[in-house]
DNA sequence: TGGTTTTATGAACACTGTTCATTTTATTTG
DNA sequence: CAAATAAAATGAACAGTGTTCATAAAACCA
């Protein structure tokens, strides 16, 4: 049946009017102010429409929190072509800071913020988190084959690499750099990079 | 005048019963759903009284953020009767994350909620940051006076260290180590935490 | 005791997420 | 095409939020 379809595309574009623009508001003016109202204002639609299209007002969240995975997925898709997994091991971090300092916002929604995670029924997987951990736990893989990383029980080793990164990301996102009084943000979380890098390269 | 006095310290004495009563609901029920009007009926005041010893909202949860850092210091005392900087990095390191494996709320509060930082007007040092900054800067020193760390400017080395902490810290707090599917929280943490120990040897 | 200052109140304002009876629009049937 | 049915949209209503402020109560001073 035609008309279903039709229908079924109609409802998906609905869905992508709201979840841009709810994106819109989160990026101008953060999650609190983003309220159903703001969007419904905007679309010109009543905000109880909102609610045939999503069921709560975090699902609108979960959904545009996969979506910026999907961007850090793009932006690592390169990373295939570096053949020596050390060497991609540092891709993959710079890629990975450079995402955070140039998506604040996304990067909350995606590590800190409670909203998308409340999503998630108890004993469901955070899918997402799994892809980027299971691309790390791969690489260090690679890297112990390679002789890298002796002895090092993967899992809690990828937890510690990711927590080095993930640390410098958070305290940035979250406004707390600020206790290195004069220093220049980006800056600073260049160079502490290049001293993670140097630990990771002598462990 | 002896009245001024009794005003001051019953003054003194309100904002101590908010204080509290605001951190029990915060432990119990999350940030949230502590608000005025839950504080305000288990003192048996009114809403409006809050605003009489508090300027706003956050402002006690600036005041709760404060009081949590005393409660880290007081855990950090100890590390003075340890002579060698490098036994006292991995000392602080270890109850550093103790204290927000055990005081998950509080950590938050300290280190990731923005609502403490809000109260920070522009250009306004963040106190309790700088003092826990200061302290880690401070054993770096010593430790690179004996030899370690060599020629490591020591805020980003500081940083650096620090968000591997934070990081680990932060993962756990926000309900992200799902993603090392069956592992147990409080073991993974140690086994990450003996690894980055593992790293700062190397460096 | 009377006047003044301090403290407390709770209704009111402008918001929030969410629900649901009602109305409007679209589709199917006779 | 018109009537009946099904789907979609509405916006008022509910229970909550932070915050303000005119009013009322209590405490203090003369």
């Amino acid at each position: 049946m035609a008309i279903e379809d039709r229908k079924q595309r109609e409802r998906e574009q609905m869905q992508r009017l709201i979840l841009d623009t709810a994106k819109e508001i989160f990026l101008e003016k953060g999650y609190n102010q983003t309220s159903i109202r703001n969007i419904a204002d905007k679309i010109e639609y009543s905000p109880g429409t909102i609610y045939l299209y999503f069921k709560e007002k975090d699902d609108i969240f979960f959904a545009l929190h996969n979506e910026a995975f999907g961007k850090l997925f793009s932006l690592f898709a390169p990373l295939a072509m570096v053949e020596e997994p050390f060497e991609r091991l540092k891709a993959m971090g710079k890629l990975y800071m450079d995402f955070a300092f140039n998506n604040k916002d996304l990067y909350d929604l995606m590590f800190i913020m409670n909203a998308p995670m409340n999503m998630l029924h108890e004993g469901c997987e955070w899918k997402m988190g799994d892809r980027v951990f299971d691309t790390l736990v791969n690489t260090l893989s690679q890297c112990q084959e390679k002789g890298r990383f002796k002895k090092k029980e993967l899992q809690a080793l990828a937890f510690m690499i990711w927590s080095g990164l993930h640390g410098m990301c958070a305290i940035y996102c979250r406004g707390r750099m600020g206790v290195m009084h004069d220093a220049n943000e980006k800056e600073m979380l260049e160079q502490a990079y290049t001293y993670y890098i140097d630990t990771l390269n002598r462990l």
